[in-house]
DNA sequence: AACGCTCCCGAAAACGTTTACGGTCGCGCT
DNA sequence: AGCGCGACCGTAAACGTTTTCGGGAGCGTT
């Protein structure tokens, strides 16, 4: 079923009948609404390699999923919801949402090469940005709309948009000081990710403003599963001075901190402060309840589409705004479950 | 960068080069040469669109994800290192997994109506699939190739892999008899979803094996979240002649469970015995640790590749096969850690 | 020398759509 | 009558690729 048995079967060119389906002037309204009964009870669709190729449009936007690490694998419920309120968002513009995954061994560059060179998409929704991420140099060299979740470090300016870890770290510092700790451990991912620099930066600034000492062996980099969750603490916990409170980045991590603080015979919420950077399915069911962030994940979902949009639409125009959005996070069962009581030797 | 720039870049005609590429016979291994050489070095990939228009191939397939209840997105450690296993898979043959999302309130049907008229993707992987699942006779009449991941009631039989759920309850009842439990609750999702619908089957036929008498409310169908779990517990353990012990479909009910029979002053695997029927992440972390069943996803997913490949080769073909696999699951931790001791009146 | 055969390669027709361009018609105005 | 103008529609050229077909060159055989 083409545009030209569609055409013939009403007894007009196929000219006309493309512009009446795709709303364009010119075109007498009864006649198009002859069209538009026509191809709905034929069935018509028109083919996606044929509109493409002529107009340079596919109507589809690209997620790229990176799967590098386990991490990724074990259990981040996080893009499901995320992808939900993406598809919603973009659906009102009449575009589609697909998740493209890199091949195996395949680097993320040379993929979105690979699909940028034959169009497979009209625009792009980065995740995992690095802190010099060559896919945004890519795409900015080419000139392909984009928007990131995430920052980069950029000559130029994009469109983004990434969690609010500055408000997120801030809080939970101020959090644990206001009930007197003052040595705070921190776990967070491999320098390498954008994130880990950022929370790391935010930590720094936080217990500075508190006027507590810069003391680096307080912060454990490494993987953020469940079971590095678990070293981690245990490390720290090991420590001759050690912490009285941890945050923990990582969505499983706490799970596993909270096993080897009670093998050493620590009681969360009691001999040790705890506070999760975010929340996670996994995190739900420990007692005490953890105190942690958590977000609207299809609210955010959904501002993606529209910043999506908004950079589709002002593609070609001469001025280009690129914006930089924060994303709020809420803070979540901040009932000093697991973060009051603790040695108040100076707290209130 | 087209094939034509390519063509006169090379001095040669644009057919010759597009045969070069295709690594099709009929050219010269030398030119051949030349011609990917210079392909390399221009940056030149083909444009999907031409391609396909001409070919009718895309060289992707489409993962169709349905993200209907919020039961998706607690399986999303599912996915992931489904879509990694299969996207290994295609790799080999050169080809691409798109994972497309259904749009805002769009039902499954005519989603896939839309994208394979359109001619999106070469193939489909189905998941999710329903006791009559009209998505399956669409591909059917169109025929299309596609592979499920499920089953379904069709007159025409379809390539298909399932979860050897057969193998699976059949043990864990096994298992439980063989603790000298009699009474046997079962936890499962609504009978529109067809894994609930086998397992029942399942494991009537098992506890008929067992002799033992077929009671209906010791079934408790409903959503399997955590918090149906601790709900589906609650009930079962109310009734006046209580089960001794919980088969518990739905990856994070275990853990809803956990908490409903405490509450209630129960211990697991001591007071009441509980095996989940598929490992999770979110149940890792319960103690006692829970029996239960896990697979190799990323094996499953390649698996689910192959399959495809293979309908895609034997499309067109006057013969064609269809197999249906059960994919055998593996018994995780069955320590007698939440099975054993339980009541040992007529048991070892 | 004529013929056949293989090995390469070029020419050109598709694939289905969008869109710039022109053409026709009817109408109102001078 | 003539002109201009808007409304509507048809024509045809692209978009980039694959693939069939045929042709020329080279070589061996009769």
């Amino acid at each position: 079923m083409d545009i030209r048995s569609l055409a013939t079967h009403l007894g007009l060119s196929i000219g006309t009948v493309s512009r009446a389906l795709n709303d364009r002037k010119d075109v007498n309204p009864q006649t198009r609404q002859r069209v538009i009964e026509a191809a709905n009870t034929l069935g018509y669709t028109p083919n996606q390699s044929g509109r493409t190729l002529r107009s340079g449009r596919t109507g589809t936007v690209g997620f790229m999923l990176t799967l590098e690490h386990d991490s990724a694998v074990h259990g981040e419920p996080f893009f499901m919801a995320l992808w939900e309120g993406v598809q919603s968002g973009l659906a009102e513009h009449g575009l589609d949402l697909a998740v493209l995954l890199a091949r195996k061994g395949e680097d993320s560059f040379t993929f979105l090469r690979r699909h940028v060179s034959r169009g497979t998409v009209d625009a792009w929704l980065l995740s995992a940005t690095q802190v010099h991420d060559e896919r945004i140099a890519l795409l900015q060299k080419q000139n392909i709309p984009f928007v990131a979740l995430g920052r980069s470090e950029t000559e130029r300016p994009f469109t983004s948009i990434d969690l609010d870890f500055e408000t997120v770290v801030s809080e939970a510092i101020a959090l644990f000081v206001a009930n007197g700790h003052r040595r705070i451990g921190l776990v967070a991912p491999p320098a390498t990710i954008n994130n880990s620099q950022i929370v790391i930066a935010c930590y720094a600034a936080a217990i500075k403003a508190a006027g507590i000492a810069w003391d680096p062996v307080l912060i454990h980099t490494g993987d953020t599963d469940e079971s590095d969750g678990e070293f981690a603490a245990r490390e720290l916990m090991m420590l001759p001075d050690r912490p009285t409170a941890l945050l923990l980045m990582g969505e499983t991590a706490p799970v596993g901190a909270y096993r080897a603080l009670r093998a050493m015979g620590l009681e969360p919420g009691q001999d040790i402060a705890v506070i999760g950077l975010r929340d996670n399915p996994a995190c739900r069911s420990l007692l005490p309840e953890l105190t942690c962030f958590t977000l609207d994940l299809e609210a955010l979902g959904l501002a993606l589409a529209d910043a999506v949009v908004e950079t589709l639409a002002g593609h070609g125009k001469a001025e280009v705004l690129h914006s930089q959005r924060r994303w709020p996070m809420q803070l979540l069962r901040a009932r000093s479950h697991t973060i009051g009581g603790v040695e108040p030797e100076d707290g209130r």
